[in-house]
DNA sequence: TCTGGGGTCCTAGGACCC
DNA sequence: TCTGGGGTCCTAGGACCC
């Protein structure tokens, strides 16, 4: 019998946007948007005033990023593309993205919930799962604690749910939002959750909630008295037997406290499509572009790629993907970039118009761990590696 | 006026091995 | 003279999340 946890979900309130307007107050309940490539950045008037880019006058491909509470009034949501998103809020204050400053932002008031509870998983830059289970106080007590440590650090607010595992502290946090609490038991599972849309559980998207609606099921509540035949049959044995059990608000995944990358990847959409045949050179460019920067994000975060992926996506969003492996990690520019031509050798794609070109490194080894590699020919294979190890050693 | 960029995880089929 | 069965690894695609 395990002790029954306590799990606090923290989101950082509309965090790209509130972040902008520590450094411009001006736009502060204004319709404030967030996105875009090329967007330019605020310029200082003669009379210490900001001159701001507005959403209307933006041309390209770019998407909102975070929209102000204002601008979610309007309509305007993350994820929608801005020249859409400026029909319904033309007037609306456009910034560039920061990332520096999120960063910034992010770690102080990771370290503030430090100073509460140190067992953390990290969820992104803006949100992550505190495990309060050893604390003495009430849960309500921690999460105005929660609130006003990082409200003391950054300035910002941020909204708190707490429950007895993470799937419910995740619906709980966003209930009351924003700069809101809110403690969620697993007996109010039905009063507080079943009358929620399918789309508020972590994990349900929007595939998903389109196949249950077909089903008649809307609410989580649909959800938890569906038959577990019939969702069987439509989302497979394994998925099914997590829709049933989150519709009743059960989840026992641990706080992971410290994980390490995967993956790391690049990707750029172009401003116009490019023609593989007629813009191979703009499109070799943006290759050779892509492949430095992932090195430099490899060398920087101390590891090398075992595989090396490409990732086209055409001019109907249709997407390909490529791997290559090899015996031996890589992490020069001249490497990725090989590795990445043997991917496209692969593919049939003379004919056609591409949108976004990508590379991926995968099978990560840390640096530390394949100084090994230097001192080999090239020819030996990773096998052969085990061999040397056991004769040294 | 369509749809960013960075990730994780899952599934399914084929290769390969015993 | 028609063909097992399990395990694991690899690749490709897709759903999902922030």
């Amino acid at each position: 019998m395990t002790k029954k946890r306590r799990i606090a979900h923290l989101d950082m309130d509309a965090f790209y946007a509130s972040v902008a307007l520590l450094r411009y107050p001006d736009l502060r309940r204004k319709v404030l948007v967030i996105g875009g490539r090329n967007v330019p950045a605020p310029v200082k008037k003669a009379d210490g005033t900001w001159e701001y880019a507005r959403l209307r006058d933006y041309v390209g491909r770019g998407v909102v990023t975070t929209a102000s509470y204002e601008a979610r009034a309007l309509g305007v949501f993350s994820a929608m593309g801005l020249m859409k998103a400026a029909q319904y809020a033309p007037d609306a204050y456009l910034l560039p993205a920061d990332f520096q400053a999120y960063r910034y932002y992010s770690r102080l008031f990771k370290e503030a919930v430090a100073t509460v509870s140190d067992r953390i998983e990290n969820r992104g830059i803006d949100e992550i799962y505190i495990d309060l289970s050893h604390l003495a106080q009430s849960s309500m007590q921690l999460a105005r604690r929660l609130q006003q440590v990082v409200w003391e650090a950054t300035g910002l607010t941020c909204s708190v749910g707490i429950s007895p595992n993470k799937l419910l502290a995740k619906i709980a946090s966003d209930l009351n939002k924003p700069n809101g609490v809110c403690v969620l038991g697993q007996e109010e599972v039905p009063t507080m959750v079943w009358p929620l849309p399918v789309g508020k559980v972590n994990g349900i998207g929007p595939k998903s909630q389109q196949k249950l609606a077909r089903l008649g099921i809307h609410t989580v509540g649909d959800l938890a008295q569906a038959s577990p035949p019939l969702l069987q049959r439509h989302f497979g044995l394994s998925y099914a037997k997590w829709l049933a059990d989150a519709a009743q608000g059960k989840d026992d995944r641990p706080i992971v406290l410290a994980s390490e990358p995967k993956s790391l990847s690049r990707e750029r959409t172009f401003e116009r499509d490019l023609h593989v045949r007629h813009d191979r050179q703009r499109l070799t460019q943006f290759l050779e572009a892509i492949c430095g920067q992932l090195a430099q994000d490899l060398q920087q975060k101390g590891y090398r790629a075992f595989t090396i992926g490409i990732k086209l996506r055409f001019d109907d969003f249709s997407t390909l993907t490529r791997d290559h492996s090899m015996d031996v990690p890589v992490v020069k520019q001249a490497d990725l970039l090989h590795a990445a031509r043997q991917c496209l050798r692969r593919t049939q794609i003379r004919h056609r118009s591409l949108r976004l070109v990508g590379v991926r490194a995968s099978k990560l080894i840390a640096e530390a761990d394949c100084v090994r590699y230097d001192r080999l020919p090239v020819q030996l294979s990773f096998g052969d590696l085990a061999c040397l190890d056991t004769k040294r050693d």
